[in-house]
DNA sequence: TCAATTCCTACGGATTTAGTCGGAAATGAA
DNA sequence: TTCATTTCCGACTAAATCCGTAGGAATTGA
């Protein structure tokens, strides 16, 4: 039940882009550093990224990677599934066909149920939080910080 | 954020032995039969059930498994739990305690919140669900399928 | 031209997963 | 008692996944 650190670096990442957006491309080694996450394989997760359209780089000096929309419009679940595969506690739920041994008799869907009950309540924490929204969060944490 | 088959299986096998709650000890093949588990491996699960007080058996002849509660004090979290560890998407978010890389600037601290979040719709789903209300659940289907 | 930076492929060690194997100990029935 | 049944226990393992590392090619701006 657990997030790897694909999942988890990548959403630093990406949250880390967010907060710096608007300023033109931020190189690799920066978000590593200031997310204390490996170079190499943080550029692995890049790649991901932006073969799937989340992020825009550019090559060569002042080269680096942007948000390619808005905050507003890219949400977790996004990021989350270009870096760990579909949300789903089980694989056969989103592929299932019917002949798979979990739902030959009706116990088994009766589980089946159960996980699916399980993944819509991830999916719903997941894709309904934009990185706008943990930019508005940071941003009131930073205001009642000073308090 | 996949269930591993020990918290899939973990979860039938008690599911199978609610079923059948209040006639005995069932046998271990019994179970592994039913549900189409390798007898060996079950047997690994039920050890972890066992030591964990979710169940109790009988050694020997005529003896096997039986639930150690009553179905609707058992739920799903629990099983889960002894099986699988920690309902947590992030390991940091139990264990934490304020020296890790996660909380040491508000933005991280964001981000703690939104693993929060997802874990907390996960324990809803998981320790709200008892193994009575899956009896239920499969007793609404058996009326309603014949119809 | 050159330093900075992304892009790409391959490799590798550690851990986890999903079991298997073999036998000891206990129990009920004949 | 004897025996088949059944749990209990520890060790082993093949494969997959996780979490990176290494090295260099290609691109770009100054």
């Amino acid at each position: 039940m657990r997030v790897s650190t694909r999942g988890e670096y990548g959403v630093r990442a990406m949250f880390d882009l967010a907060l710096h957006s608007g300023a033109g491309p931020i190189a690799l080694k920066t978000i590593a550093e200031r997310q204390m996450i490996s170079e190499h394989y943080l550029e692995q997760l890049m790649a991901a990224l932006r073969k799937a359209g989340l992020v825009k780089s550019r090559r060569g000096a002042q080269g680096g990677y942007q948000l390619a929309h808005e905050p507003e419009n890219v949400s977790i679940g996004q990021i989350i599934r270009v870096l760990e595969g579909p949300i789903t506690p089980l694989d056969c739920l989103d592929t299932h066909t019917g002949t798979g041994p979990y739902c030959q008799t009706p116990d088994r869907c009766v589980l089946r149920n159960l996980w699916k009950e399980l993944q819509d309540s991830m999916k719903q924490v997941l894709d309904n939080t934009t990185l706008e929204d943990l930019k508005q969060d940071a941003y009131r944490l930073e205001v009642t910080e000073g308090q």
